[in-house]
DNA sequence: AGGAGTTTGTGAACGGGAGAACAAACCGAG
DNA sequence: CTCGGTTTGTTCTCCCGTTCACAAACTCCT
């Protein structure tokens, strides 16, 4: 049984996306293609994939790698590598066709359907997400506004009425929700997570600074923005450090007392 | 001159944090103690914090590497190995006091003194962030609300007025901002980023789905909604097709048509 | 004082990703 | 058809990060 019920497993949640457990004891099962698409280039895909939107926009018919690595922001060796993974889908001595590797792309990834998904805690960040308009324009459906809080509720944003939490299992089920998005304070956090599990999602978006566990079979990413401020402060601090110690004259904007 | 109006080099900012380019060249110079912490280390500091932090609050004054690595949801040996970095700050056969290491481990980020932040772009996210609490418990100050749009500029949000951006210059100076956050639609964050760099500001947190081009020495971090989303997408299609393949019965929840 | 039990800090093995470099493949001109 | 120019796909090497395993160091009990 790999019900969602299934006792949670303190399991890390830092981004390493817990595989399925059926591995090593699975009969002589049919074994999907196995093309392993390394971690780090799922990753830069959706990358690619919005720049070839913009090269798509402007009329550009063919790309080469350097070209496209340039507008991703990336290395063009490390581009061709990453496409290499999907298939060979370019043209030597010409380069890519934009149209035809955007299609590739958006398949590999999975966002030719299109997925609905469950947003719950509507305070400021919630509210943010479900009017932001770059989640429906790229394979994204918002399908629930959920909050605990009766004064939040009824409330109408984006065009979606905020519904009480307790409505998760009917709605998940009614409208086959895989991916929940979790934008509530930190301690509630972790329940919202169960029973969104509970309820059969198994992917899960998390805003909320905490770090949830979850049983395997299910992935977790986590966006928490002090940690980003507070990574680019260390950085800020060496920065300016060093610069005192060189005795460098640094610009003005940049001298902290 | 590494003054901030240097010419931009199409650096990659996809997170590889651009190192002075002061390396090899230098001189017989003092040389900061080069405790050179890697990367994902940084990364991870912010979270043992918080960890620590929620001891903290609870009453622990003393916990071992496998207690906080649970509460950071990492491993107890990279946990070990993290906090090497920063000096030997725990005791043998009794752990590490809960007090003392969240304060070595904030004065190694930069968090024990606080650093003004600008906001530039007050749409949906920029108000959420504005009013996001986490910002300011944790060492951050937002000193000004910047937007181009006229119709934006002062009103108030979380009790500062939205000020024009062409302010930029002046409040950066006035405030020493090295650190600024753009949340600006995608077409004007080249523009944006541009101009911060040029009043000063060396570390910037980019939420616009645009990728930024900067001098060397100026620190990007860019957090993605849709790229998130997106990277779950596929590893949930991965997860039903393995499943459909397998021939394993699903969650309810789970299906897919 | 001595020994058993804990827990840290680190050396070493291992795996994965990044980048350089090159052979294979394609186009177009002559 | 052949040849030069171009661009992809891939191999190889290096480096960073993770994990294991263990010696060193500390506490507590007898």
């Amino acid at each position: 049984m790999t019900s969602p019920r299934s006792p949670r497993t303190g399991s890390p949640a830092d981004g390493s996306h817990g595989r399925h457990g059926a591995d090593g004891v699975g009969g002589p099962s049919v074994r999907v293609p196995e093309r392993g698409i390394p971690e780090a280039t799922v990753a830069r895909l959706p990358v690619y994939l919005r720049a070839l939107t913009g090269l798509s926009e402007r009329g550009t018919a063919t790309c080469s790698s350097e070209e496209l690595a340039g507008a991703a922001g990336v290395n063009s060796a490390k581009l061709r590598k990453d496409l290499s993974y999907l298939g060979s889908y370019g043209t030597r001595g010409v380069g890519y066709d934009v149209e035809y590797l955007r299609y590739q792309i958006a398949r590999e990834i999975g966002v030719t359907q299109d997925w609905p998904v469950v947003i719950v805690g509507i305070g400021n960040l919630g509210h943010a997400l479900a009017k932001y308009s770059g989640f429906s324009s790229r394979g994204f459906r918002i399908v629930a506004l959920l909050d605990a809080d009766p004064r939040r509720q009824g409330e109408e944003v984006a065009g979606l009425g905020v519904r009480p939490f307790e409505e998760v299992d009917a709605l998940v089920e009614r409208h086959r929700v895989a991916i929940g998005v979790i934008a509530t304070p930190a301690v509630a956090a972790q329940e919202v997570c169960d029973r969104l599990v509970a309820a059969g999602v198994t992917s899960i978006l998390n805003f909320a600074p905490a770090v949830l566990s979850v049983p395997e079979g299910v992935d977790v990413r986590k966006v928490d923005l002090s940690i980003e401020l507070q990574i680019l402060a260390y950085h800020e601090q060496r920065k300016t450090l060093a610069d005192v110690l060189d005795g460098t004259p640094v610009a003005s904007g940049a001298v902290r007392s």
